[in-house]
DNA sequence: AAAGAGTCCAACCGCGACCAG
DNA sequence: CCTGGTCGCGGTTGGACTCTT
């Protein structure tokens, strides 16, 4: 019986990935644990399924972030905040996890510089940077966004119903879901013009 | 050349959501 | 409802690599 001790981690071998590929190959990428055992791998099945996903699964962009592809995560998490899935959902090839570590080995420094450049010129009662990272969209945020995404589409939206006076903070009970606020996946990547305005705002 | 510091990223961990039985 | 299995997410860690002194 395999214990918790016998279970292989750390880093992945190349017959260990080819194993996995081929096992998926037939079965599919479903049933983790399954796909483990059948493959004779000595892993837990969430460890495959992040090889696959991060590493394996074809149409992996690897390689550097692209200046496009910077300034889109940047307005992504200024509008977001730390939903790495949701951002890299906007960016074909990209996986959360390697924009999560671009945002804090990058990103993070670049954007701590310039708020130390801002903050210099005089402003004063910021929040601090670790507070400003978890920032997840204001109510102001939300009602400009909305009010933006409106005006894009001028037509029915799925936030017909959302009052922008409404006081309550919770936006979750503000009459529309943010999650399906923030699913682009009907709209171009690259092109979200309203995000664009939005972040401008 | 060597050692310590800093950087980067693959992988692990814990938790919550979802779903079938 | 409850429970166990599974999945997905975000935070964190470990170690290899690079840079600096």
């Amino acid at each position: 019986m395999q214990t918790h001790r016998d279970v292989n981690k750390g880093a992945w071998t190349v017959e260990e990935d080819a194993k996995l590929a081929e096992v998926i190959a037939i079965h599919g990428a479903k049933r983790w644990n399954t796909i483990a055992a059948k493959a004779g791998l000595n892993r837990y099945g969430k460890s495959c399924r992040l090889r696959w996903m991060n590493y394996l699964r074809p149409n992996i962009k690897r390689g550097n972030i692209s200046d496009q592809e910077e300034d889109l995560i940047l307005r992504l998490h200024k509008l977001l905040g730390n939903r790495w899935s949701l951002i890299a959902g906007r960016l074909p090839g990209r996986t959360d996890n390697e924009i999560k570590n671009y945002w804090n080995s990058h990103l993070s420094k670049k954007i701590k510089q310039q708020l130390k450049e801002k903050d210099s010129g005089g402003s004063s009662g910021r929040l601090g940077f670790a507070a400003d990272q978890k920032r997840r969209a204001s109510r102001d945020d939300v009602k400009k966004m909305v009010e933006v995404k409106r005006s894009e589409e001028n037509t029915n939206s799925t936030i017909c119903n959302f009052n922008i006076e409404e006081e309550e903070e919770d936006h979750s009970i503000m009459g529309f879901n943010m999650d399906d606020f923030f699913d682009f996946s009907n709209e171009d990547p690259l092109k979200l013009e309203w995000i664009s305005r939005f972040v401008q705002l």
